[in-house]
DNA sequence: TTTTCTGCAAACTGTTTGCAAAGGC
DNA sequence: GCCTTTGCAAACAGTTTGCAGAAAA
């Protein structure tokens, strides 16, 4: 399976999102962009809480409202996904079709873990279209037990 | 007044549930009873809150805390199902084979469906085996538009 | 009785909003 | 200069928790 692990690299994505908002009529503050670049370095969904640490400890701190605002825009621009995987707390990653993947929750320790699978997404593309909606995405997530918390009996 | 709605067929569920309760040590509460029949009842998942406006239409008011309290030891139990399908806001319904089904999700309207898939099923088993994970449980929320919000443009 | 269950209200936590100052165009 | 963006703090909403009285065993 193709084994392209360079997370480093800018994505197209980056440069995509920056157009896209422009377009949408937004101009280029400097919360926005720095919210961008984080999630383009970031590999999986984060909190809002993880993403204001992350920025602090970059001595790039973001008011948490700010945060919130730009993830909302981007959400409606469909540059960013959000999805709740338990406990009532949003995450958040970049949209993206070589960045699509789905979700492995502990539900011990709460770690969020991705995967891909091309059965699966060939089988929600096809009942899609027998449901009377237009359905514009998905989201799938498998709860369990990580190999250190069954190791660690926890 | 008079005219309740009427008494479908009772689920197994209903019966386990008690069972099982009683089995973990639980005594039998006046809460809990009202809200077992509630979920025997309901066919797709519901909020907290829509949950203590039909039990309050009932004349079965419970305390929303009792409901919270109740539906997590139902959820630590196995019984229930909590999800989130958007908007942070819980869902509860019973857990139980012959009720397994995933989610349609309005993002107009909020709208909730149910959908099941054999295919969808197979490819989720399939896979889980792969992943590292003790997988214990799936869910599947598909986002789009429902019939009524395409037809009016919402 | 002893222990659990329940309802109320207060506390908590993630999220949203109002507003004045700073910044882009 | 006009309008957007930002940060702060206050407001909000769903959820949890402490506690005293009611109810089960």
């Amino acid at each position: 399976m193709g084994a392209m692990t360079a997370t480093e690299r800018p994505t197209s994505w980056r440069r995509d999102a920056e157009a896209r908002l422009i377009d949408a009529g937004y101009r280029r503050g400097g919360a926005r962009t720095t919210i961008l670049d984080l999630l383009d370095d970031q590999r999986c969904a984060r909190t809002v809480l993880e993403m204001e640490d992350a920025l602090r400890s970059r001595d790039q701190s973001v008011g948490r409202a700010s945060i919130y605002r730009v993830l909302d825009e981007l959400e409606q621009l469909g540059l960013v996904q959000r999805l709740e995987v338990g406990q009532g707390i949003a995450r958040y990653e970049r949209l993206a079709p070589d960045h699509h993947h789905h979700h492995l929750v502990c539900q011990s320790c709460g770690a969020v873990q991705p995967f891909t699978d091309d059965v699966l997404e060939r089988a929600i593309a096809s009942l899609s279209a027998g449901t009377g909606f237009e359905v514009t995405g998905h989201d799938v997530v498998l709860h369990g037990r990580c190999a250190a918390c069954r190791a660690g009996d926890r």
